[in-house]
DNA sequence: CTTACGGCCTGGGTGC
DNA sequence: TGCACCCAGGCCGTAA
């Protein structure tokens, strides 16, 4: 569920709430998605959080140690599609799927809720942080134009598989990727290398646009989506093409449809995203029938 | 190297 | 009411 505007509003809520806060015990309900998770339980205890970031769609906290002794590390948290951090008062009702709580030192815990569990969570050692870096691309919010049409430049994968494709830049998904391409009047099918620089420009400027509206309406909450107050976001009642299949186009009223584009639902209009002229890619194979 | 696709996990909605 | 099926904000491993 969270993309860069969410993952971004819930850091912020985050900031607020926890900063300064020692944490005095982690426990673990699933521990499935989990890295080393009896590792975190021994390190994290003691250490109080100097800060929380966002990297791409990733959350983490700046742990410094308990004692002079020890080096600071950094905590991961990724949401996947369903996950949920929420500062709540320790003894108070507990939400099914709650598989992580991190006990604070003034009597509230954080809980992590992920219903799918395709969340991820683990500590990196700050010898470690630059390859976990370097992974990913740049932030869609910080990159040049010139920098982001060298991106997209030699591509022959289609421009939404490269907008959801975090080495590429670090922090797009579904929704934002869809609205973007709407903003930019592209097709998302089309393969990259054959978009002309105006059209990159103009998807440069409609990433930017549509994120920044975003982080400011606080994200799209559509089913589950809630910040560190728990409280949901507005962007969902700007969306112009996601999840809008059978309704008209802001622009020119034509329906929305729906395909799969990079094995995703994409929305988009059929007559302001024109698609692909011809497919120089190779026909597709027929499936097999399964057994 | 690059691109495409199934799988992971649970729940909500739809149609029969 | 039940059941089968499809869909979901993400990403990883594997195959071609």
């Amino acid at each position: 569920m969270p993309e860069l505007p969410e993952v971004e509003t819930i850091v912020r809520g985050l900031r607020a709430a926890v900063v300064g806060r020692r944490i005095l015990g982690v426990r673990f309900g699933k521990t499935d998605f989990v890295a080393e998770p009896a590792v975190i339980a021994e390190r994290l205890p003691g250490s109080r959080i100097a800060s929380v970031e966002r990297y791409g769609k990733f959350i983490f906290l700046v742990l410094e140690p308990a004692a002079s002794e020890g080096a600071r590390c950094y905590f991961f948290i990724h949401l996947g599609m369903t996950g949920q951090i929420i500062p709540r008062t320790s003894g108070s009702p507990i939400a099914p799927h709650t598989h992580v709580f991190f006990e604070l030192d003034d009597g509230r815990e954080l809980r992590y809720t992920d219903i799918r569990r395709f969340g991820q969570m683990m500590l990196v050692p700050e010898s470690a942080m630059e390859a976990f870096r370097t992974k990913l691309g740049p932030d869609p919010l910080e990159i040049t134009e010139t920098d982001f049409l060298a991106l997209f430049r030699a591509r022959t994968a289609r421009v939404k598989a490269l907008l959801l494709d975090q080495s590429v830049l670090r922090g797009m998904g579904n929704i934002y990727a869809d609205e973007s391409l709407w903003r930019a009047r592209l097709h998302p099918a089309r393969i990259a290398a054959n978009l002309k620089s105006a059209q990159l420009v103009a998807l440069h400027r409609a990433v930017r646009k549509v994120l920044e509206d975003a982080i400011r309406l606080r994200g799209s909450s559509i089913s589950d989506f809630l910040d560190a107050e728990g409280q949901p976001g507005e962007y969902q009642l700007h969306h112009r093409v996601y999840d809008h299949a059978g309704k008209p186009c802001p622009r020119c009223k034509t329906t929305i449809r729906r395909i799969v584009v990079a094995g995703r639902g994409s929305y988009f209009c059929p007559r302001c995203q024109a698609p692909p002229r011809k497919t120089s890619r190779p026909p597709h194979k027929r499936r097999s029938a399964p057994k």
